[in-house]
DNA sequence: TAGCTTATTTATCATTTGATAAAAGAATTG
DNA sequence: CAATTCTTTTATCAAATGATAAATAAGCTA
């Protein structure tokens, strides 16, 4: 039983033919440090589980980057956007570090969830997870300035504050770089 | 069948018998302008839609209000958080108009879910639908200023507009009263 | 290691937003 | 309708952040 499909047993136990159906519709893939998993502009299909390394999900505007979302070790993302309003996307994926993950087609294992009573109970707990993400994000952004983003984000994320840079890190607070470094400073 | 019932229905066609058990759950409620319809500090285990009327789903901070959202006719919402993590919340539910809305525990909610796949797969689809309003409100918040939150939201809520006050409209934006009337002056 | 590239810091000035107070306008109530 | 309360605007000053440029620092490659 391979990383991900214990993470979705943990959550809703599956039976022995969903493990078996949702295997095969798994493929291990490989991204080098800074290489795309995928492009904006594109209809994007797949759903990522993170075996080994880090991503960013991220979005260009104005010249700028933003980041949406870091995806670590035995995370499952999708850009859901695209796939499920069959939009292109804006999103950029990309490696931050060398990357093993298992990617699989969206719309198969939308089905097995159609069929798999179980599976589609993980997913909607694994969407719900999700949201508590989001809304824990937004409702910090709206309270909280950039200089208390900062510290919250060094005491909750330790590890993968080792893992990114700081400009990477700004990106995702909605900072500069500039301004995040001008925060460093007066501690 | 009622307005909620049609929601879930349109989502993922419910067979009769889940369509009876869910009415059986459903229970109808009014609140007043102005009136909580949960309160903050309370474990929250109800899930609500709102048949008539508006409510905001808000939490205070440091003397100041955040809203989170505005939940208005044929919405499905509830305190995630609360009710998954099985501690008190933080957020208030609060009437801005008259409000008659379906109430119904989330737990037998879930127990249904459980049982009638359709009902699951309806619930996934829309917690997927949540997250994609969620992640339009980050990516916005990201890359807009408030000016061009502001004007975005005139424009993607014209109706929203007229049945809430500027200071609401604010504390939603993410900036003082001020600021936002600060914004409309210079048009 | 030297040279090149990228990441981070520092500095300066402009712009945005916050805090506060006060005035003007609207809505509510007796 | 007058008084009261709540909402919105206006004004002033302070603080936070952005834009830009330049200086360091760190990492990478030949």
């Amino acid at each position: 039983m391979n990383e991900f499909i214990e993470f979705c047993n943990k959550m809703s136990q599956l039976d022995e033919a969903t493990i078996t159906e949702l295997e095969r519709i798994l493929k291990l893939k490989r991204a080098s440090k800074n290489e795309y998993l995928a492009y904006s502009n594109n209809l994007s299909k797949e759903l990522f589980f993170i075996r080994k390394g880090i991503v960013k999900f991220c979005f260009n505007g104005d010249g700028k980057e933003f980041i949406m979302r870091f995806f670590e070790e035995n995370i499952l993302f999708s850009d859901i956007e695209s796939y499920t309003q069959r939009k292109f996307s804006k999103y950029n994926i990309i490696a931050i570090e060398n990357t093993e993950y298992f990617s699989m087609s969206f719309f198969e294992f939308e089905q097995l969830c159609l069929k798999h009573h179980k599976l589609e109970t993980f997913f909607r707990k694994f969407m719900v997870r999700a949201n508590l993400n989001m809304m824990a994000r937004i409702s910090e952004i709206l309270e909280e300035d950039a200089k208390k983003r900062y510290s919250n984000f060094i005491v909750k994320n330790p590890k993968l504050l080792e893992r990114i840079s700081l400009g990477d890190l700004a990106n995702y607070l909605g900072i500069t770089q500039v301004s995040l470094s001008r925060i460093r400073a007066t501690k």
